[in-house]
RNA sequence: GGAGUUGGCCAGGUAAUCGCUGGAGAGUUUUCUCUCUGGAGGAAAGUCCGGGCUCCAUAGGGCAGAGUGCCAGGUAACGCCUGGGCGGCGUGAGCCGACGGAAAGUGCCGCAGAAAAUAUACCGCCGAUGGUCCCAUCCCCCCCCACAGGGGCCAGGUAAGGGUGAAAUGGUGUGGUAAGAGCGCACCGCGCAGCUGGUAACAGCUGUGGCAAGGUAAACCCCACUCGGAGCAAGACCAAAUAGGGGAACAAUGUGUGGCCCACACAGUUCCCGGGUAGGUUGCUUGAGGUAUACGGUGACGUGUAUCCCAGAUGAAUGAUUAUCCAAGACAGAACCCGGCUUAUAGGCCAACUCCACUC
């Protein structure tokens, strides 16, 4: 498959990182996930996740959620250079597979790279 | 073979590629790269109990509050487990039970029912006894003596019966009576006493008492026993930037008090100290540990020996894709750690036992 980091640098880590993507975001969303990103002076994407518990209510489902972002962000970071984004879920994201939901992302980071790249 | 009961175990497999993360080693000694090696559960869940650990509080005792509640044992401890007793359910293997006290007191008991705690009213039964009235019979001139039927009403007797109810003042039978009643008796039940068995809960037997006047304590309550509070965001350590605190040194420095020096106060520069925020480290995984085996015990479990190290993340790792096999994959994700309980769960496997059918 893709080869492709995704090491620790590539993650947003700290509340303030996590503020300064919601203070001024580029919003992109359908009925399962809202993605908010922003410009950052690097030469490399991050990533952030934010899956609510009270959006998502098993533990299993905000994993697969998690680990499907991270997946998929993995595969696509090359064109994603210079962005922080932060994944958010809503309640019906719980229900979709694991197939669904790849679907889902691939096509939400293209948009995305639309929209916010310009 | 079918139906079932109990206990235990498993929880998709394999291969390739690309990732994440703990540890060890090497290179590089910011940090990254490479190699090897480990990486969710039976419930990790609910947070309902119990304990370890940490900090705080604490002479001792009482009250309040909360919990537990047949007996014995196991355990670090428990509301858990094991064995036993009693009661209930099942043809049975087995299963279920907050299972102390209602002659300390208070409260409550819908509907139905005569009546729900008061031994009495009501309906009903009887009317022997006492009173009264009527009818029949007998006698009749009157008196005395003997014999004497049926019925109504009243006084009164009665707790057997009253289709109800979860529950109605022991049950069944028999004697007894005007009708009845533990009023008497037999058996069963209950209370009390003794003896026997058992560590005990309790059981059995014998004797004795006519039986003492519902239920509810998961209603208050009484009795016995147990319990200090908060939690790993506990707690310990390191520690920028900024502001402020204390101390020392510096000086021909400035301002104020003063006529001036000295001195004092506030500023200045440098250094040190303690508190402490962001952030980081630690607590953090070797433990009431697992596996095997021997011995003790009905068992829970205990003791000895050997052997193994088996997740430790911190925006939070354990994944993705492809191929393939089959019976086509449920519930579900560690967050300081253990022991339980409860709840969710596609299926599959093993052992012991029970009932039914059939064959020999």
């Amino acid at each position: 498959m893709f080869s492709g980091r995704f090491a620790r640098h590539q993650r947003l880590l700290r509340p303030a990182e996590f503020k300064q993507v919601f203070e001024r975001p580029c919003k992109i969303s359908d009925k399962h996930l809202t993605l908010l990103c922003r410009q950052n002076d690097l030469p490399h994407a991050r990533l952030g996740l934010a899956i609510a518990k009270k959006q998502v209510k098993t533990a299993v489902a905000r994993n697969r959620i998690k680990r499907m972002s991270r997946e998929t962000f993995r595969e696509q970071q090359t064109m994603l250079a210079g962005l922080d984004i932060v994944v958010l879920a809503r309640t019906s994201a719980a229900q979709l597979t694991p197939q669904e939901l790849r679907r889902v992302l691939e096509n939400l980071w293209l948009r995305l790279v639309k929209k916010c790249k310009s």
